[in-house]
RNA sequence: GGCGGAGUAGCUCAGUUGGUUAGAGCGGGCGUUUCAUACGCGCUAGGUCGGGGGUUCGACUCCCUCCUCCGCCA
């Protein structure tokens, strides 16, 4: 019978368009469908779009249309994004489908009837930009999310409780008892010293807003975006036959990134299990994979909406893109998207290879064999040799696959194109013909020709068009599958002589240094965002903190705002967001002032800058003894700050008011 | 501050339960074939396997310690 598998990316945020990280994680899954698709194994993709929560509300609302025509616009958008990278979803779920929301309201009322559930009052700190709540100690000073670097909002309201702290020694069983649930490892003992130091209940329920799924039975309440999130990976299957994707007769695999790791991980299994599904009926594996960078730099905001995967898709071809997506980058890792290196091994492996191979096996067919496949002979010691060579790549890309290492699968598909040109060498067609022997001519082309057609198999996950031109070159349909199938090459069988093989084409058409030099140009992003760039502007950003109270003039003056000059600044160990800075206040000694600003500057960026300072604030300690007296102003998410900032001659020390 | 991961050739990384001269791909250098997309093939990297100490007949591989980077949690 057909193994099932289900393989589901995050449904992915409204409040953000497609970008080259949610591009990454949707290729991925794509590929792993396709490789299974290829074993003939019953396999289904879901990706889609979360649109509910408050941010989507104030978002759409700051640009005047309803949240819902808002979500529909942005999802849209997701929609048909994928399928210009190749991707082929079985199914786009949209949260506020009614089949998702018929479903998470049921979904509801399973977890409170099992008494799971309670009402009660929340009283904390929330950051919309996270969605979630945070505790005074998460905070940074002036009650600034770590992540955000924006003010959080003080909440307090009646809300339902999810009784999460009650599943604590049942998830660490899970743990304990399928250690695959969570990938990689390491994402493992994340996982399990996070639920090992206690689980507090979560509140799942709002009442400030209604841009939600309605709690059943307290219309007040609208549900917590992840409670409704998370859900829709089991409601994209419904009740029917569908459901034989979920556990225990199918796998399922959420691919995630790790900054959402603990929601797949704790969160999900405990919903699920307090909705009373059993342990097998839970997904078989949340796999985290890491952040991208591009070409070396981190992924601000601004970062990616300079590296559009739907231009480079257009530009390069989807297969292109996705081939350096899975074989660059290691699956489970964090990676570097460097433009140049993807021309450099699209060069080096597909054009020279791959797609040279391709092109000399068929140009010595179309010369020694009259276009068609020849006759397979004997086999001498050189094809065993090759032949076994062969069948033990293609065996370890199957287990690559398998095991969700796209980039060891790659890797074994080259080694199989290697083997092919170190083969043609040595049997040197040409001197066979030449002598005039026939027969090892036939059996050395007929050889290749298999080992091609079993290339443009294994290339297929990856790059399903270039499969098609492939085999079209090759004189073959295009890959057909069909379930209970099994189409991968695990066997080496030389199709019957006589064959009629296709025009030879470049396939790979590799990029000379002119070339590389203006593709690298005209997509990878300017080194530096340049100082002061205007789009910004153009692109209102998240909502601030909305209505702030009014304050008297007596309670402004009270704050002390001076200009500062930094003098020194450097990093601080360990804490990956920190600056130590001194700056010159126009007293006797520099201050020392730390700040959250390391995601976005280099320490050598700011010395000489002129800065805003809020003299007065109360010293705050960072532990060590690392004390800040001060505070710079900002504006801007914490990897892509603006400095608040005076013309230059303006005096250090200068009051602002 | 606690826990965890990582530090191997210019770059990206493999290195199985400790065992002969530490590997691959790319790039670089040298040579060579001519079927091919000026492509292929062969040879070539003198790397203190982060530093130090220890266990052992023997450690990249085990233990201790220090440094650096990263992640999770405080």
């Amino acid at each position: 019978m057909a193994r099932r598998f289900y393989v589901t990316t995050p449904i992915y945020y409204v409040n953000d368009v497609p970008h080259l990280g949610t591009a990454y994680t949707t290729v991925v899954a794509d590929a792993l469908r396709r490789y299974h698709v290829l074993r003939g194994d019953d396999a289904y993709l879901l990706t889609g779009t979360d649109e509910h929560g408050l941010k989507i509300d104030r978002t759409a609302r700051e640009l005047g249309v309803t949240p819902k025509a808002f979500v529909d616009e942005v999802s849209a958008r997701f929609r048909a994004a994928w399928p210009e990278l190749g991707v082929e979803a079985s199914q786009f779920i949209r949260t506020t489908d009614a089949d998702h929301v018929a479903f998470v309201q049921d979904f509801w009322r399973k977890v409170e009837a099992n008494g799971y559930l309670y009402a009660g009052t929340y009283d904390d700190w929330y950051c919309v930009g996270c969605e979630g709540y945070k505790t005074e100690k998460d905070l940074l000073p002036g009650n600034l999310c770590p992540l955000h670097m924006k003010a959080v909002e003080r909440l307090k309201e009646e809300t339902y409780f999810f009784k999460l702290s009650a599943f604590q020694d049942r998830l660490l069983a899970l743990y304990r008892d399928h250690p695959g649930f969570v990938a990689p490892t390491t994402r493992l003992n994340e996982v399990v010293s996070f639920v090992e130091g206690g689980l507090r209940d979560l509140s799942v329920s709002r009442t400030s807003f209604t841009w939600g799924i309605p709690v059943p039975g307290d219309a007040r309440h609208v549900m917590f975006v992840w409670f409704d999130a998370l859900a829709n990976y089991r409601s994209a299957l419904g009740e029917g036959e569908r459901t034989r994707y979920w556990p225990p007769s199918g796998t399922v695999v959420h691919l995630v990134g790790k900054d959402i790791l603990r929601f797949h991980a704790v969160y999900w299994p405990a919903f699920l299990l307090a909705a009373g599904y059993r342990e097998d009926e839970l997904p078989s594996q949340v796999f985290a994979h890491g952040f991208l960078t591009i070409d070396g730099q981190k992924m601000s905001k601004s970062l990616r909406n300079a590296v559009d995967p739907l231009r480079l898709a257009r530009e390069l071809s989807p297969d292109v893109l996705r081939y350096h997506l899975l074989r660059a980058i290691v699956f489970g890792q964090d990676g570097d998207f460097d433009h140049a290196a993807l021309l450099d091994r699209y060069n080096a492996d597909l054009g020279k290879n791959l797609g040279n191979l391709l092109s000399r096996v068929l140009g010595l067919c179309a010369k020694l064999a009259g276009g068609a496949t020849p006759e397979m002979g004997e086999k001498t010691p050189l094809e065993v040799d090759l032949v076994r060579a062969v069948e033990a790549e293609i065996a370890a890309s199957a287990s690559a696959w398998e095991a969700i290492e796209p980039t060891r699968a790659l890797e074994a598909t080259l080694a199989v194109s290697s083997l092919a040109n170190q083969y043609v060498d040595r049997a040197a067609p040409w001197a066979l013909a030449k002598a005039g022997e026939t027969a090892r001519l036939g059996t050395a082309l007929a050889t290749l020709l298999e080992i091609l057609r079993a290339l443009s198999v294994m290339v297929w996950p990856a790059m399903p068009s270039r499969s098609d031109a492939m085999r079209g070159q090759l004189g073959l349909a295009p890959l057909a599958a069909r379930v209970d199938t099994d189409l991968w090459p695990a066997t080496f069988a030389p199709r019957p002589a006589g064959e009629l093989l296709g025009k030879a084409t470049p396939l790979f058409p590799v990029f000379d240094d002119a070339e590389k030099k203006r593709l690298v140009a005209l997509l990878s992003p300017p080194k530096e965002p340049p100082a002061g760039a205007p789009e910004a502007a153009a692109a209102p950003s998240a909502p601030e903190a909305s209505d702030p109270a009014t304050v008297d003039y007596a309670t402004f003056s009270s704050v002390d705002l001076r200009v500062g000059v930094v003098k020194t600044a450097e990093r601080v160990p360990r804490k990956d967001k920190l600056l130590r800075l001194s700056i010159d206040l126009g007293e006797p000694e520099p201050r020392q002032i730390v700040a959250g600003l390391a995601q976005t500057f280099s320490p050598e960026a700011l010395v000489g800058q002129r800065v805003v300072v809020v003299a007065n604030l109360a010293p705050r300690d960072f532990g060590k003894g690392l004390v800040s007296h001060g505070m710079l102003l900002a504006t801007g998410p914490s990897d892509a700050l603006r400095l608040a900032t005076v013309p230059e001659g303006t005096p250090a020390g200068a009051r602002l008011k």
